[in-house]
DNA sequence: TAAAAATGAGTTGTATACATCTCATGGGGA
DNA sequence: TCCCCATGAGATGTATACAACTCATTTTTA
């Protein structure tokens, strides 16, 4: 019942000091990434506000819609409720969350503190790849000043997926990128209430930024530079919420 | 399929500005008190180490003795997959996660960071009666040099109780719990390599000095007590497991 | 004899019927 | 007319049979 687990015998023959049974039981079967599609394309709606918040969740489309049943439908769901993004409650419906300012303001300034921490801890390096990618990413935001918001959700998340690169801690990056998501909803809630011209100034700044950094190397500055971003839109979000409540 | 939700008729009459539909939303059903009661039992045996890592799990028999189906087990082990403590594969089986230790390093560094937001933001007043308990627990620990794990287990959960009362953010201190979770499990496991003396030393002056800095309500202070009372417990995981390595 | 393929036990993932719960609706009584 | 309770629709939680997968063992074949 409670047998020592050995993954295989010919794993004992492996050289044991390069971590291979850490990689080695990553679940790659297709289930695994048929979880991950449906899981990431709703809280895609979610935070682009597809589903509005407060709204109910109508599991039994949604399972159609992807086609299969309601049991992994609602493994997805009970992940999506532990980060923060719906509510379950039995006999009533699945729903998403409410935006609420305190519990908002909370999320943001996690993830600020986080954000110093992206640089620390021996990041990994940059691979031209990634740092091309970010070029072309800072002459698209630099021309594009009418974007919509899925574009602008686009260039966001290439911007945050570029950053969580750096991170080398496994932990550090799931937490973050759970912070952004929880974040950046928010954030396109009160979008509506901002001028295009500021939403466009802000990628701009952290995207162009970024870039500098990148080509020097500084990869603490991304995460300060990441912070005071977080930051200035926390003090944008402040004055709307306060006009609300 | 995707209407406006509203809880009750009966709540748009209520003064919106204290925010009700926040905590209105919590569910306290029968079976959420089942699945947390399962869920801190298994998860309580895994810190402790009665479940070892890298053993395997019998969901069968943990089914039978719980008294209730796989299913809702299920539940219990996606979440424990999630916070790092198990990892399941298709066809093979649910396994207790190995105890890495670049990864419990960057578990314990994580923590270490949160620790020191503790006292931030408006932290929660410290009431009288968890006062009292902190009191009780430092008079425990002064007097009993020779604790087994599963006393110094308990003591440990008190103190982190106790610390996770003054934090107002949820998130936070959700964030943090997690943390505390991931990290005391490394710290048993290593534990036996370490002397009772040791053991008995940390937790005493942990208590203390918090009781302290409680008593003159600085609970920033506290944070930071905590902060160093886990770079201690790092500074000597790093040479245990640098042994190893 | 050795390598390759088939078999089977055991485990997790999925589908589905059923139990349980909540809430809105409407009928009956004061 | 108002209040209360019964009822039912519709949602989530649970149990369970079955499908898919992994791995060790056994059988087959060159």
């Amino acid at each position: 019942m409670q047998e020592k687990y050995r993954l295989s015998n010919k794993l004992d023959t492996i050289n044991p000091d390069d971590e291979i049974s850490e990689t080695f039981l990553i679940d790659t079967s297709p289930w695994r990434s048929r979880f991950d599609f449906v899981y990431r394309e709703i809280r895609r709606r979610i935070v682009l506000l597809d589903y509005l918040p407060e709204s109910k969740l109508d599991i039994k489309n949604i399972s159609k819609e992807f086609k299969i049943s309601r049991t992994p439908i609602r493994s997805v769901m009970q992940r999506l409720e532990r980060e923060g993004l719906v509510m379950t409650k039995h006999g009533v419906g699945t729903i998403v969350t409410g935006i609420i300012p305190s519990q908002s303001r909370d999320a943001i300034q996690l993830r600020l503190h986080l954000a110093t921490l992206i640089g620390e801890a021996d990041p990994k390096p940059i691979d031209s790849i990634s740092l091309e990618g970010l070029e072309l990413l800072n002459k698209r935001t630099l021309n594009n000043n009418n974007m919509s918001q899925s574009e602008l959700y686009k260039c966001y998340e290439q911007l945050h997926e570029f950053k969580c690169k750096l991170i080398s801690s496994d932990l550090l990056r799931e937490t973050y990128d759970q912070m952004y998501y929880r974040t950046v909803r928010v954030w396109f809630f009160y979008m509506k209430q901002l001028t295009l011209a500021e939403l466009s100034e802000s990628i701009k700044t952290d995207v162009s930024q970024t870039l500098n950094a990148a080509k020097r190397d500084d990869i603490r500055a991304i995460g300060f530079i990441t912070r005071n971003a977080i930051s200035a839109m926390l003090h944008r979000l402040n004055l709307l919420m306060m006009a609300e409540e």
